[in-house]
DNA sequence: AAGATAGCTTTACACCGTGTAAAGTTGACA
DNA sequence: TGTCAACTTTACACGGTGTAAAGCTATCTT
């Protein structure tokens, strides 16, 4: 793993990352992260060549961390499409408040730099993976509505399980996590089987 | 109306509008609007004190264009809180790609600008209210689903219905606008009707 | 006709954040 | 003793926003 081989870089991702997650008002610097680091700015650049680069490698981080892919698949194991569905959007939609911090960044960069709207872009494709196949374990017990092609539920339901709906709900309207993944797990259901 | 009052200011608008229309890769900058309004970057300061305000501006002059006010209210005739919500989803479904140049900028400058934030959120807030009104016309009549407060499912709707939903489904899917609003409308009826 | 005024141009500059460049410091290891 | 890696310090270029001030010109006023 990368990031336990070298102490100082772990404690810029480290760093980064709970920068990030606090955001407050106004946006993380390269030279907050390096105060908070107790590193020169420019030793930040030794490290990554830029910021979009430092972002996209604390997100790395997370999923090390977190073990992304081990939750993720989990919800490969139901056994009914509807099942299948429920256990995608509950482990998905609880990882979505641990990465909020740096996707929020991310995204804010996409519009100016073209290499963090490609990474960015690369997270978000894995997560619609996720979406197609949770759609298509549905399609296989004849469960998907019939008023839906495979690509049209899988769009939708990757649309309304984006961070940006997560972020209009849980932060701008206040609602808990546990009220999110409920009621997006119903209204999904509701929305994808006949 | 304060825009035609003054050709210039007009001219301003009108230019600001085109090119966030387009909007094309990177942003649209005050000397891109100067250049392509034939006038000098800093004659755009001597009408509008910043790039917020004129963004800003720029919105109000197209809600006075496409009579936005005129528009939305015709969702209230409808009789059935069914049809109601029909019809404001199409509504404001159809004034979202309208606006959505302006949007984009506005929403990039969200984390930077506290007066862009206030200015977005204030038209948000406009739209939430539409929203409420949907809802209690279901409520009015019966059918608003008893899995859903009435604050829930004004902010399911708002969610659902919000800009950045339109933007993942119509501009990174690919979906046609027609098809956006009939899906919209099926799953949000599927979502808040009894 | 003289002068004021509005509306604009031109030039110049301050500020911020990112990223580059290069010389200097420090400690470990051989 | 010397070398090397990791880091610091200082300085600067660039792009975009916003400020400041002097100058130009057509039109309106008296």
């Amino acid at each position: 793993m990368s990031s336990s081989e070298n102490p100082t870089r772990k404690r810029i991702l480290e760093t980064t990352w709970k920068l990030l997650e606090k955001g407050g008002a106004n946006a993380v610097r390269m030279s907050d992260i390096a105060k908070a680091a107790k590193i020169s700015r420019q030793a930040l650049y030794l490290h990554f060549p830029n910021r979009a680069e430092l972002l996209v490698a604390t997100t790395r981080y997370l999923d090390e961390i977190h073990d992304i892919q081990g939750k993720l698949s989990a919800s490969r194991a139901a056994e009914t499409g509807a099942d299948r569905l429920k256990e995608w959007v509950e482990a998905w939609g609880n990882y979505i408040p641990k990465i909020y911090g740096i996707a929020k960044a991310l995204m804010a960069m996409q519009d100016s730099d073209a290499e963090a709207a490609a990474a960015w872009k690369g997270r978000m494709d894995a997560v619609r993976e996720g979406c197609e196949a949770a759609v298509t374990a549905l399609e296989k017990d004849g469960s998907l509505s019939p008023d839906l092609s495979r690509t049209e539920a899988a769009d939708l339901l990757w649309s309304l399980l984006s961070v940006r709906v997560w972020e209009h709900l849980c932060v701008d309207c206040g609602w808990q996590q546990e009220r999110f993944i409920s009621h997006m797990q119903r209204t999904l259901a509701r929305a994808l089987i006949a």
